[in-house]
DNA sequence: ATACAATGTGAGTAAATGCTCACATAGTTA
DNA sequence: TAACTATGTGAGCATTTACTCACATTGTAT
């Protein structure tokens, strides 16, 4: 049944599909980071973010680990970095796009 | 201000992240369909579909074009395709990861 | 043991989302 | 013009999401 793999490909798109979490996944692509300072980094409040972190692992985006009194949260998959940049020049080429459409009008 | 930058990822990936609009999109990416045929491919109501349709035109995923009755829709940009395949890539690793899990396990 | 620090969880609430149905609109054909 | 086809839109509703706040839990340090 295709419909399962759309399921899942939705589940990860929505996972990633808020402000927040990707700022909190660009600022942990590369390396591991505590809630604490992914807090800080993004600018929410920990027990929300805590919840924002929690979507992502049930989505298999993220993992984590506990160290102490601390909670370390990484990208689980290469993928989902490629899946970053792939957003970023979505961004470009709509942007070209609209250029196109100004210079279009002269 | 990256806040910005952001919301507009998060709006395209939040578009994206629906079965519906991964499998209208699947039936798109090759060449424009019209709503007809997108709602019978994917299996759903045609207003309903219309609505997902132009979710993903407002956050710049698809664009449209009349053709006498029809509306024909197709994907704006080239990198929507590789958003897609991005996304099928990370299904792959998620599969990947529990497997090594289940080796790990004997 | 006590106090503290980092994180997660539950209740409550406001807002957004997804769906269905009925209807409006735009274009076609007889 | 009248009947028909394809599409979009609005109301109404149930569900989900995001947020805040208070509190529970877990581990650390004194």
């Amino acid at each position: 049944m295709e419909t399962l793999f759309y399921d899942r490909q939705a589940a990860i798109a929505k996972a990633i599909g808020h402000p927040i979490r990707i700022a909190a996944l660009e600022f942990v692509k590369n390396g591991e980071q505590c809630v604490c300072d992914i807090a800080e980094a993004v600018g929410t409040e920990r027990s929300n973010l805590s919840k924002h972190l929690s979507v992502m692992v049930n989505a298999g985006v993220l993992q984590s680990r506990k160290d102490g009194l601390k909670v370390m949260y990484r990208v689980k998959t290469p993928c989902v970095v490629r899946f970053l940049d792939c957003l970023k020049d979505c961004l470009k080429e709509q942007a070209a796009e609209q250029q196109k459409l100004l210079d279009a009008m002269g």
